[in-house]
DNA sequence: TCCCTTATTGCTACCGGTGTCAATGCCTGA
DNA sequence: TCAGGCATTGACACCGGTAGCAATAAGGGA
């Protein structure tokens, strides 16, 4: 339907070669034209909108699939205020934690023609909010998705909301209205921890939490307490240490408990880079991971199972989080209708067991 | 020069106000009606067009200051065909190594009005193109980064010419022109790790290499070949294993090296996740990782100083491959000068000498 | 003094969509 | 037969920039 009655060479083969030319994307207008209606139209119809006709839809649908037409997210963004673009903000994390979420988000936004922008930020910097803002207010973000890292922050939130841009928190415990959050109740896989280590014998069970600032070191450390009362245990203030989700933490809060007189024959820690870190201490001391000592940590991170022995460890469902997190973030702007299972608004850890944990010696 | 006559209500206070009214973001028009210039001039302001009086300049300036004016990248996308996003698109995730890649390019792009979109994909997909395809299509990028997993691939390179994207390939040796390139020089790591054992006093050494689909595995490979020749080594046939880079690979490569008549006494693996299979392989057989086998991983991923005992490994700058990439790609987009090392062109790996590595037995 | 250059700047038309609101056609009840 | 209501659709302005080119002002040489 083009220029093929030119008389010179490469007579262009069919609508979709690629010659050396620019080879514009189709617009609407395109569609418009062909279909014989206006763009507005074809807006409609584009944004499912149900004041439309259905021999024009389909009319109009038609011409888009031989036209290979999309609409550019750019325009979109443009003429409505939103762009087709969901932030993720977090802060240092364990790298597997933010692979995890990125996956589960892209799970989700794959084939919608939305994109994920990344913003990690130091908290600690006292900038960190001006970065956000100004990542949030230039790109006018369909959404933004916090991960537990940042997910507590309410000065980040307050910054949010007051450019009204839609948020979910991702966090141990809920935060927010249910609306805005995803939970991951990591007090539940601690309690799996704990009634794991009682039902393998052991009586004097230390725990090295995380720091204080992250619900989640609480939430974990509350959870381990609770599944030691089941079992008729309690958490002895000295085998009670803190640490600060960092291997050297945990390599010191281990080197702490070997030095007791009255050693733990288990340790929990709040994660598994601390349980790498007690391992080391523990070794130090010439004992066996797993036979004089049971180790259990927290994450599941690939960490876990390549050391030696593996961890045992509680595996929290991260990329399933970010799958929820998205679904419930853009809900009517997906094309396709999410699973069921990304519905719910809460993961469930689990225990993993491996080598690390053992029954208590005679 | 208002509405200010109009005797109406709500006579609108002042240009700053900010009731709780939506609040607007102040626009090119808005910096052209206060400088009383056209909006085509402080476009140029603002893209640094040298035909711009200077005294003007000075007044635009001003009221951008005072305004806190920035330009919209949406609408400067839109307009000029050329988004404000920069993709980065890679395979497999050695979680490590993408958020090293991503933090090496938001060391850059930080301040700079860039965002970075990310985009994993699967290789072995046979969807995967149309992927990128739509990816970059719909998107109009500033200009896509090519991290080791993904640099290799000819056709998606290719796609990115098809679609005008800049690109820059991140891969251990020259792959096109030096302009769309960072060289990692994975030989020259691989070189140090021959080196170092070879000084240790071993003689009988082996190499697990990564698949051989990767150049980084051939280069890893020769660079080590050629470290052992200058020590007057070579590698034996039996004791030259492949691998997958994967732990498992590693775990099973490790195995048969330990059920040779001749055991090595040292171990090169491709990378640190092998090299962690192969200790696990060696465990198994009841002798001592760094005292009856060294072991050499590549990567310093954060496996390597996490494992009993920490791993002697070759370290990747790949952060600073990020960075390069980054200033490569955009080079003139950028608002700061970039730091001259990151100018250069190629990264030079290092070796991390730790505890599993040691003198040969006598 | 006048024409031609060079230096600056603004007018106007887009980029590819969306939002508002009026217009059109047809059906229904009075 | 006529007004009103619902279902559809389109005209037009606008989102916030950029691009091409004409317009205007100032400087220089003949």
């Amino acid at each position: 339907m083009k220029k093929t009655m030119t008389p010179g060479p490469t007579p262009r083969p069919t609508a979709t070669a690629t010659g050396n030319e620019p080879r514009r994307r189709p617009t609407i207008n395109d569609v418009a034209r062909l279909a014989n209606v206006s763009k507005k139209t074809v807006s409609r119809v584009i944004n499912q909108s149900p004041f439309v006709n259905k021999d024009t839809r389909e009319r109009i649908d038609a011409v888009i699939k031989e036209l290979g037409y999309a609409p550019d997210p750019v325009a979109r963004g443009l003429a409505s205020r939103r762009s087709y673009l969901v932030g993720l903000i977090y802060d240092n994390p364990n790298p597997q934690h933010v692979i995890d979420t990125q996956q589960g988000i892209l799970d989700i936004l794959r084939g919608s023609g939305l994109e994920l922008v990344i913003h990690p930020c130091n908290r600690r910097d006292k900038d960190f909010l001006n970065g956000v803002r100004g990542f949030i207010d230039r790109q006018k973000l369909a959404g933004v998705i916090l991960p537990s890292s940042v997910s507590e922050d309410e000065d980040l939130v307050a910054v949010l909301r007051e450019h009204d841009t839609p948020y979910i928190r991702i966090a141990s415990v809920l935060l927010d209205e249910p609306e805005h959050s995803i939970v991951t109740n990591d007090a539940e896989g601690a309690r799996q921890a704990a009634e794991h280590l009682a039902g393998l014998g052991h009586k004097i069970i230390a725990h090295v939490s995380g720091p204080d600032s992250f619900r989640s070191s609480h939430e974990r450390r509350s959870g381990f307490i609770e599944g030691l009362k089941t079992a008729g245990l309690a958490l002895d203030k000295k085998l009670d240490l803190r640490g600060a989700y960092t291997f050297q933490s945990g390599v010191e809060a281990g080197r702490r408990l070997m030095a007791l007189a009255q050693r733990p024959t288990a340790i929990f820690a709040g994660n598994d880079e601390m349980a790498a870190g007690v391992c080391q201490a523990v070794r130090e001391t010439g004992l066996d991971i797993g036979k004089d000592v049971s180790v259990v940590g927290f994450d599941d991170s690939p960490l876990a199972s390549r050391m030696w022995p593996a961890l045992t460890t509680v595996l929290l469902p991260i990329r399933a989080s970010g799958r929820m997190a998205s679904v419930r973030l853009l809900g009517d702007r997906l094309t396709k209708d999410p699973h069921e299972e990304d519905l719910d608004g809460e993961v469930h850890p689990r225990l993993v067991v491996r080598a690390s944990t053992g029954p208590v010696k005679a």
